[in-house]
DNA sequence: GAGATGACGTCCA
DNA sequence: ATGGACGCCATCT
C-alpha cells in the first residue's frame, strides 16, 4: 500500500484508506483487553506493527496518537474505554464529557482510580505486567 | 488552499 | 512532582 498523495476529495472511493487498515487493527487488539483491565495508546501502538511506507521515526511520533483517533471512530462492541494514556489517567476530549463516562465505565468494572485520578498499572494493567 | 488541531509520549527545566 | 515545548501529519475549519 504506496502512500498515495490524497488530492483533498479523490480518495474517496479509490482505495479503502490507509487510516482504515490501520484502525482495524487497533480495534482488534482493544477488543483482546479483558473487563476490568487497561492498557495505553503508546503501548498498543508499539505492539501493532508498523505500516509499510512509515519511518519508525514517524510511527513512534503519531502512532499513539492514530490509535487515540481509532478510539474516537470505534465501531460498536469495542471497548474504547479500556484505553488510557501513560501517565495512567483518562485523557480529557478537547470537547464534550466522554471522560468522564469513560471513567465511570471503568469503575463499574472494578477499576479504581486514586486521589489523583490515576490508575495503577500494576494491578490493572494489560497485559499483566511481569514483576 | 492555508492554518489550527489532536482520546499521545518523551524530554528537559 | 509538574508544567511546558516539541515531534509528526492526516483531518477538519
Amino acid at each position: 500500500m504506496v502512500a498515495r498523495p490524497t488530492k483533498a476529495r479523490e480518495v474517496s472511493f479509490s482505495s479503502l484508506p490507509l487510516r482504515q487498515r490501520f484502525f482495524d487493527r487497533v480495534w482488534e487488539v482493544v477488543r483482546r483487553i479483558p473487563p476490568g483491565r487497561v492498557t495505553t495508546y503508546g503501548r498498543i501502538a508499539s505492539d501493532l506493527r508498523r505500516p509499510k511506507g512509515v519511518t519508525l521515526r514517524h510511527f513512534k511520533a503519531s502512532g499513539p496518537r492514530w490509535v487515540g483517533q481509532a478510539m474516537a471512530h470505534c465501531p460498536p462492541g469495542v471497548p474504547w474505554h479500556r484505553v488510557i494514556n501513560a501517565q495512567g489517567k483518562v485523557s480529557r476530549r478537547a470537547r464534550g464529557d466522554g471522560h468522564r463516562r469513560q471513567q465511570g465505565l471503568l469503575e463499574a468494572e472494578g477499576v479504581v482510580f486514586d486521589a489523583l485520578g490515576r490508575v495503577d498499572f500494576a494491578v490493572f494493567g494489560w497485559p499483566k505486567r511481569q514483576r
